[in-house]
RNA sequence: GUGAUUGUAGCUCAGCUGGUUAGAGCGCUGGAUUGUGAUUCCAGAGGUCGCCGGUUCGACCCCGGUCAGUCACCCCA
């Protein structure tokens, strides 16, 4: 049979993962430097944990796995005899992959909840899969890097995330715009608009203001059944782009009010410290998930910067306040959470494209031994371990029976930058081949000089 | 879930309106060179033309379906 892997998935060799574990370690750095925390949960949860979640499209977009051993036995038969496959889902599958990280960690917190200090900060990186069809940027499998903090109602919080953002992308050297939004603004202008039961849809339409203009905005708010005079409002909103400005408007609403205040408070907590990129607020970011409350994120790359002007990339990062999530598992308290995510996929994808990998020596090899005959391959195998001891990265290539030219040839593909070549001659006056694969310049040295050299 | 587009050697691709034996570069193997890779020269291996079906005397080429990649939409990291 043809070897393949299920679409949207991928293989990633020593250079990718090398890559991204680079992206990994520095997002991680900037997570434990902050005070969070690692957990990790199973990628499969109960099916009852993940749905209802994300939304009906969310939904859709969950893999569910098939329950173990004769389940057909037990399948609705209604649902069977009607070819309905949604109803029949919950009688055949009980478990799902997970979506985010950020259902389970609420899943967690309440589990043990009397196991763990509260406010408990936490991080998690690891894989999340999604039905989607892949496209640029998006995948069915993809490792997402998560920090939350739960048990504190704190804006500190919002504000320390918003750090982390700028901490993390400054050391992978990629220049980025973070934008704040809260969804109590969006549910104020809804209610100064007079349509606060079209929350919702006008969050979706806003949201959609970067790709297809005001116009195809006012046109989805509209088709949706939005008055003309809603609309008008809810335009004349979109154009504010400071807080002071929107409080003004949101006069008559409270949740409006309250959530200009918060952003207030975060950007106040921001302006005591230094950061490196453009961190705003934005008015037109409203974020899918429905499961949020308050201060909401995302992160896209700055193409106002040189060098990353054509970028094309959706967010790169996202995340905000969920007051309730931990609420739905059954938790009556101190069940306020905060997270952002990181999604590493499209960060090396961006990072790719601007070649912001530096060459990562630590990690690979360093030397390789190559010997020319039994006998001093087991010299070989010894002066290794030496070599080995002192910290460098080094192998011997197994075969010495191989030709030479072959085992060069091997050399010259995993890049390595020095061979040592042992043989009758070296073993004799203890004067080993140090050759630079580079310049192509062999010296005589012996073992301790080489392993000084190459310290 | 909707639409567009692509699928030929390990990789990147060429292949005329449908006509015998499907090509190139790179890579791979062997040799020139049994103590030297990357450069040079010589030779060689490697193909169910994504898969299934249809049209045709004849299909890599045309048609239908299907699978996979890519891109856009919905949504999202």
């Amino acid at each position: 049979m043809r070897p393949s892997i299920p679409k949207g998935t991928r293989d990633f060799g020593p250079e990718e993962v090398l890559k991204r574990n680079f992206i990994f370690d520095r997002i991680r750095e900037v997570f434990v430097r902050y005070g969070y925390q690692p957990i990790e949960t199973p990628a499969m949860e109960d099916l009852k944990t993940l749905t209802g979640k994300y939304g009906e499209e969310g939904d859709q977009l969950l893999f569910k796995v098939l329950n173990n051993g004769d389940f057909l036995s037990k399948a609705d038969e209604d649902a069977l005899k009607n070819r309905d496959s949604s109803a029949l889902v919950p009688s055949i599958s009980k478990r799902g992959l997970r979506y985010d990280l950020t259902v389970p960690f609420a899943r967690f917190v309440v589990m043990h909840q009397n196991d763990i200090p509260f406010p408990f900060k936490r991080y998690q990186i690891q894989p999340v899969w999604r039905a989607d069809r892949p496209q640029k940027g998006r995948y069915q499998e993809f490792y997402q890097c998560d920090v939350d903090a739960v048990g504190s109602d704190s804006l500190a919080l919002e504000a320390e995330l918003a750090q982390i953002y700028d901490e993390v992308f400054t050391k992978l050297g990629l220049k980025v715009v973070v934008k704040i939004n809260n969804r109590k603004v969006l549910a104020g202008m809804a209610e100064a608009a007079g349509i606060p039961e079209h929350f919702l849809s006008m969050t979706m339409a806003i949201d959609k203001l970067d790709k297809i203009g005001m116009d195809g905005v006012k046109k989805e708010l509209a088709g949706r059944g939005l008055t003309e005079e809603a609309i008008e409002k809810v335009e004349q909103m979109l154009g504010i782009q400071d807080l002071s400005g929107l409080k003004g408007v949101l006069v008559d609403s409270d949740i409006g009010k309250q959530g200009v205040e918060e952003l207030e408070q975060v950007f106040d907590y921001l302006s005591l410290g230094d950061t490196h990129n453009d961190i705003r607020f934005d008015i037109t970011l409203a974020r899918g998930l429905n499961y949020y409350t308050g201060c909401i994120f995302e992160v896209a790359v700055d193409t106002t910067v040189e060098g990353q002007e054509k970028v094309k990339m959706g967010s790169i990062g996202g995340g905000g306040r969920y007051a309730d999530l931990t609420e739905v598992f059954g938790m009556k308290q101190n069940g306020s959470g905060v997270g952002i995510s990181f999604g590493a996929e499209r960060i090396y994808d961006v990072m790719e494209e601007l070649k912001l990998f530096p060459e990562d020596k630590a990690n690979t090899l360093q030397l390789l031994f190559i010997a020319f005959d039994d006998k001093s391959h087991r010299y070989a195998f010894k002066a290794l371990q030496q070599v080995r001891a002192a910290g460098i990265n080094a192998e011997l290539y197994p075969d010495p029976k191989k030709r030479l030219n072959k085992q060069m040839k091997y050399a010259d593909n995993r890049g390595v930058p020095y061979v040592v070549l042992v043989g009758d001659r070296e073993m004799e006056s203890g004067e080993l081949g140090l050759k630079n694969m580079a310049t192509g310049q062999q010296e005589s040295l012996r073992l301790e000089q080489i392993i000084e050299q190459l310290k």
